[in-house]
DNA sequence: ACACTATTTAGGATTTTATACTATTTAGTA
DNA sequence: TACTAAATAGTATAAAATCCTAAATAGTGT
């Protein structure tokens, strides 16, 4: 449950590697955002990561909280539970499908897969509760984005 | 990509059934509001669904559409994208792992499953993008609701 | 160690998204 | 056709996320 001071240790240190392969910098605030996130697996909301945030640096904005989850969810470092930067969406296609979600323009699309249909859920699972829908989430880079998008490019080159 | 006549004919029948099924009535926002979302495979926000039921309800109001949505989703005739009712939430869990999202109270645990990391993805879908990952999401009711949750299945109770 | 500069932050204003409330209207039924 | 519980419109309010600018700071070179 708890985080291994080990393991606390390489998540700073993955955090400094990929800000500096951006060339950006290491912030307290950036390295205790990461922290709080890190050491929970209770999937918390941005306003509770303020909260924890808060607790070492009380005079945090709220705007840093946000600007940095994001940074490190662009970083690989941490990702999103749901659409991005997204307000709920709604699905009324009743045929088994599933999603590809663009990480950058949060656009989603379905997609079939005879393969994906045919998940089935272990008996084990049912202790967590009654699963009702089973379905996969691929999450990446969309046709149009990859296309139409040299800033993000340029940042990934600077490193190589 | 259009919607049959035939198929448009089902779904208001299932609208029907599911509204009769916990007795509640067949109103004319329902139906627009279901239409509109069952017409389109954009997965519409909230905001986008109200702007299409107004070209036919000009003065239906915002609220209206947000109950009929969430109102459809608990009837399972639609599905939303991400956490139920809820904001972006957080995941720094670096280890690969699965969702199992609540449609109840929408809390999301982590679970692992060899089975599941298996996925493969095969390569037709790198046309829709490029693929960082995925992963399974389950969505049902977990242990802690279903053991506190006498309103919602009294409503189901009803129709058997 | 010190100074320089582009980056980052704090704090508050603003916008966006979602829900609550109540008088009026309506669907379903007798 | 009339009745009644349920649903809606319209507005107020709350909640969540983003924008803006002066002040502070990390990283770099000296």
């Amino acid at each position: 449950m708890d985080t291994g001071y080990r393991e606390q240790i390489n998540q700073l240190d993955r955090l400094r590697k990929a800000l500096k392969s951006v060339g950006m910098k290491l912030t307290y605030q950036r390295m205790v955002v990461f922290e709080e996130v890190a050491k929970t697996n209770q999937h918390p909301d941005a306003e509770a990561v303020y909260e924890a945030v808060r607790r070492h640096i009380p005079s945090v904005s709220l705007d840093t909280v946000y600007r940095t989850l994001w940074l490190l969810r662009d970083l690989g470092l941490i990702r999103t539970l749901g659409p991005q930067r997204e307000k709920a969406r709604f699905d009324a296609n009743p045929h088994r499908h599933h999603h590809f979600v663009c990480n950058a323009c949060g656009t989603a699309f379905d997609f079939d897969s005879p393969q994906f249909d045919e998940l089935t859920v272990s008996y084990k699972l049912e202790l967590v509760g009654q699963v009702q829908t089973a379905h996969v989430e691929l999450r990446g880079i969309c046709r149009h984005c990859l296309e139409s998008m040299p800033l993000r490019q340029e940042k990934e080159a600077k490193e190589a």
